[in-house]
DNA sequence: AAAGCCGATTGACCCAGATCAATTTTGACG
DNA sequence: CGTCAAAATTGATCTGGGTCAATCGGCTTT
């Protein structure tokens, strides 16, 4: 990790115009809500491979995520590290009920974020139910991501499990940007493993096989799906 | 599973007597609220083995456990199984965003739960924002329970596993019953495995290899934790 | 109390995926 | 370019936990 590049910008940003507006938390608020919104959040960006927080960090913000892709994690006290998801733009970080984060969070290359001081989100929360109801759905929606991520971690195979993740994140990535065969993999083979609950020569053996039995294409940065049919019947096994 | 005996309490119960009032989604209540609920909620029974609810069912109804303890689980096409919890008194089932209940529930041993139809609650939680909140938090406690979950269920051992789940759940129903070093356990040997992603052997082998060392002591449906620290040790490895 | 059943335990063996150990490839920088 | 360092791949070997196969033991039923 190098030397922090993180910067601040200056408030002259607009929430109307914002990249994730009709996705995020935010899409549940009215213009003129959003007026003052806008003075609530502060865009900051995180280079490569920095910190935004830490478990058991006293939580001071959260965040909603604008632009670039980060790892959210927990680790053991011997270094073993669970990847517990990837965020994606649109997706809103740090509520707990601990006051503590309970995963940190790192860039995956460059990354935006709109970041909110706690308490006076709360407040701007506290009589605005249908942002709290926002804020609830897509908690329980992670809630069925993560329950599905148990399935993978107890009961699948690792030939499932990578080929359920390839699926799985072409199928984020296309609410995004739209529908492709190309998936960009902008996490690392250690990424992917420690998300999985594999290793790194698992993940990497696991890819070379599928490319030899013509499923996938290894492309540099992602994968190209040869054979989404094949990709998919894998994964439902 | 034996013939159905579930049973439908005729109304005449009360929510200010209920054993789950002080902590369960109820708890956001005042008094006056609380008797305008009693009316939503009603009290079903269920016997052992029995399904409240299954995977890709319509959600046509919330449950808030009052008695009982259920399992909580996925099964894959094959038939492969993952528990993804266990719920206790206190806990409220059901809540999800695609209008199906994303698990399935079965009672272990006999249950009550308190069950609501969806519509009304949905109307009743409205306009009360407060309700909502404690929702909300529900989910969040959740949420961080899934991700703890999946850290034992990617990078950590047999041995490690077992451990962990002997501790939490002595933690879950110290909170309900008071501390003691013997801790019930109310479910099989199979759905322990289907809960920790091994299997029933490996279950069986790791108590018995943990009564060896003086760690614990196997009862008739239970343990009893002889050498709590030499467990915590083998959790927290 | 004998029979039958189902869950749990125990043992013998096996294999998917981990570990250990080289390469090879990629990318960053002078 | 050439040099390093980090990431990825590939191969050889090992092992934790799975699989298969008997028992064992506690309940229920008669």
């Amino acid at each position: 990790m190098r030397a922090s590049v993180t910067t601040i910008e200056p408030n002259g940003h607009f929430c109307s115009d914002c990249a994730v507006r009709g996705f995020a938390v935010c899409a549940s608020l009215d213009p003129e809500e959003l007026r003052e919104f806008e003075h609530l959040g502060r865009r900051v960006h995180f280079a490569a491979g920095e910190t935004v927080f830490s478990e058991e960090d006293i939580t001071t913000s959260f965040y909603n995520l604008l632009e670039g892709v980060m790892r959210l994690y927990k680790l053991l006290p011997d270094g073993r590290r669970q990847i517990v998801g990837f965020a994606l733009p649109g997706d809103f970080l740090g509520m707990n009920i601990s006051d503590r984060h309970n995963f940190s969070a790192d860039a995956i290359g460059a990354v935006t974020v709109c970041q909110f001081a706690k308490a006076p989100f709360g407040r701007f929360i506290e009589d605005r139910p249908h942002l709290l109801r926002r804020i609830n759905e897509l908690a329980i929606r992670e809630l069925g991501q993560a329950r599905d991520h148990m399935v993978l971690l107890g009961r699948r195979s690792a030939d499932e499990k990578v080929a359920t993740f390839l699926l799985g994140w072409r199928e984020r990535l296309f609410s995004l940007k739209g529908s492709s065969n190309t998936v960009p993999l902008p996490m690392s083979r250690q990424d992917i493993a420690d998300y999985l609950g594999l290793t790194i020569e698992t993940v990497s053996r696991t890819f070379t096989k599928l490319e030899r039995h013509g499923a996938i294409e290894i492309l540099h940065g992602g994968i190209s799906l040869r054979d989404p049919a094949r990709v998919e019947a894998l994964a439902a096994a």
